[in-house]
DNA sequence: CTGAAAGCGCTAACAA
DNA sequence: TTGTTAGCGCTTTCAG
């Protein structure tokens, strides 16, 4: 391969006239210049990014950090990261944390060895002496979902609260006389956000109790045992929210094995609006997060800040909405 | 940061001795060998992987290019990947190709000028130049599903065409009189495979009809669609193969949207065996794929070629198994 | 068994 | 405007 110092002999300047108008910087003549991209075209060469890397302590790449890209709900957000840092030059390394916090911090042990340029993390696990090791290393850092308390880095999460009390309202709205709560884990701030939304709405009417949250893993499995269990204690049950989309389509998928009618007898309510929820029937309804919005302004942020601009705190929310579907009743109007 | 530099001067030797301890290559003596150690225990020095990079030509780093990581299949797969790279030390670059070989050739062309050390790929549009182009930069490369003709380069495959017979095999013993196909995407070789598969089982019987054969485009909605059309063309199908699992959940859905039970009228098998299939409702009988394993045997390979073990070439076919659940009826037995 | 020194390929002062 | 040169941090001959 090619390297400056070819393009330098052939063009007859030196590599530092090469390296300039390879990243347009400092004073070249223009004839020079053309002449060299004469000569780059000729030889077809290519920058060898990790001398660059070495020479800069910038190396192109971002990486971003999930517990699981098999989620679905994360696969979205790794897609919308990945087309952003692509569209920006950029590349992206993807970690499974499985929201091991030992993980993470061996990850981000190695990813500062490779310079890497930025972190995107969804985490539940990262403690503030992480962050701050991080930003000791002077490394952006975007954390989606979950900020630490003192606002030491730049935090993009959705409305979860605000999407709770929106589900159990339309639940109500579309005529339930008893709504339930599949919860998610206790650890994870946004499940945690949720159920808040839920109790601040449902525990103002009467037939509220504490016995009707249940908690679901926020997985599929979890969703199914839990309506079961929620079922067997409130046989008179009629609503149900759900922490996100995948216990509510394995609410939906007990509810039907038992034979009760979705949205006739029971009206189900997910959270986040991943694809899946167009693929069972009756379709889902759900609370949708603007996910690959999500990842795409975290994205564009962080390369803002890689780029020097853009401050290094930030806490956007966005705004979730309703997606009325088939699990529950058409309006009362 | 600690360099190698600082870590040589204070245990008082030479650069070269603290490489050698660090890589455990050439003569160490044992006692300096402790003392080193000792002192990059002390700075907790890390090598800075760039650099080491630079003098090496190796990085650490392998890189998968996919089509579409939220397709649940592709999902799967990478987090096998990233999982066996990560137990081998390596770190994992995703790039979303949407199946677009302009698109591929410049991920290619960026992972070159970044040294990653080899790459895994699963495409329908690579063209032998760009393996040529590949192997001519030294680049370990494994492909899924497909590969060039002149097995040019490592090749993991599922036996699609065997997979494809099981399946509509398991329809016919299960009692259906006249079984259709959704198929893939013609430009697909996998898509070409099942198709072959079914045409060799079906073709063999009197019902069987060229307009039995559907395309649905790989998607929930092509599988939608796709059904609609069979069912008007033939009333009578009894019995529907999808080329893959989200045909199958969109064939599903579209057959329980028009009051057709599944699989008392008509029964349904997918190809590929996703998380997914269970958590329909009934859940979908299909042929699974080992995807897990073959994203982690394809990695394992890959990281041996790395290493300098492992064979250029090499054609595996991993076996397939069908998994009966509740869109075909119970066997005949 | 250990050290000096020449790279790996590029960037960025500093001179000219 | 352009060239010289000293790094970036690590590996690897080659001597000793």
């Amino acid at each position: 391969m090619a390297t400056i110092r070819d393009v330098a002999a052939r063009a007859g300047v030196s590599v530092a006239t090469v390296s300039r108008v390879l990243n347009g910087n400092g004073y070249v003549n223009k004839e020079t210049a053309r002449r060299v991209r004469q000569v780059i075209q000729e030889l077809n060469y290519r920058p060898n990014m990790v001398a660059r890397g070495l020479a800069n302590r910038k190396t192109g790449t971002l990486a971003v950090i999930l517990p699981d890209i098999k989620n679905p709900f994360f696969s979205e957000l790794a897609r919308a990261v990945e087309d952003t840092a692509r569209a920006g030059g950029f590349t992206v390394i993807f970690c499974n944390s499985d929201d091991l916090g030992p993980r993470e911090k061996s990850y981000i042990e190695v990813l500062r060895q490779k310079y890497i340029d930025g972190i995107i993390i969804a985490s539940n696990t990262l403690e503030e002496e992480d962050v701050a090791y991080i930003n000791d290393n002077d490394i952006p850092l975007v954390v989606l979902d979950r900020g630490p308390g003192d606002g030491s880095c730049a935090v993009f999460r959705a409305k979860n609260a605000d999407g709770a009390k929106k589900a159990v309202r339309h639940l109500i709205d579309t005529g339930c006389r008893k709504v339930a709560h599949i919860a998610g884990p206790e650890a994870l701030v946004t499940a945690r956000e949720r159920l808040k939304g839920y109790r601040e709405v449902a525990g103002a009417f009467s037939w509220f109790d504490e016995s009707l949250i249940e908690p679901g893993h926020f997985s599929v499995e979890g969703g199914k045992g839990a309506v079961r269990r929620l079922l067997e204690r409130h046989p008179d049950v009629d609503g149900i929210f759900a922490g996100n989309d995948l216990m509510a389509i394995g609410a939906l998928k007990a509810l039907q094995r038992m034979g009760i009618k979705v949205p006739d007898q029971v009206s189900i309510c997910g959270f986040d609006g991943v694809e899946m929820t167009e693929w069972t029937e009756p379709e889902l309804t759900t609370i949708a997060q603007p996910i690959y919005e999500m990842g795409a302004k975290a994205t564009h942020y962080l390369i803002d800040r890689v780029r020097g601009r853009a401050e290094p705190k930030a806490v956007v929310e966005l705004d979730v909405r309703l997606i009325q579907r088939g699990t529950t009743r058409r309006g009362t109007d």
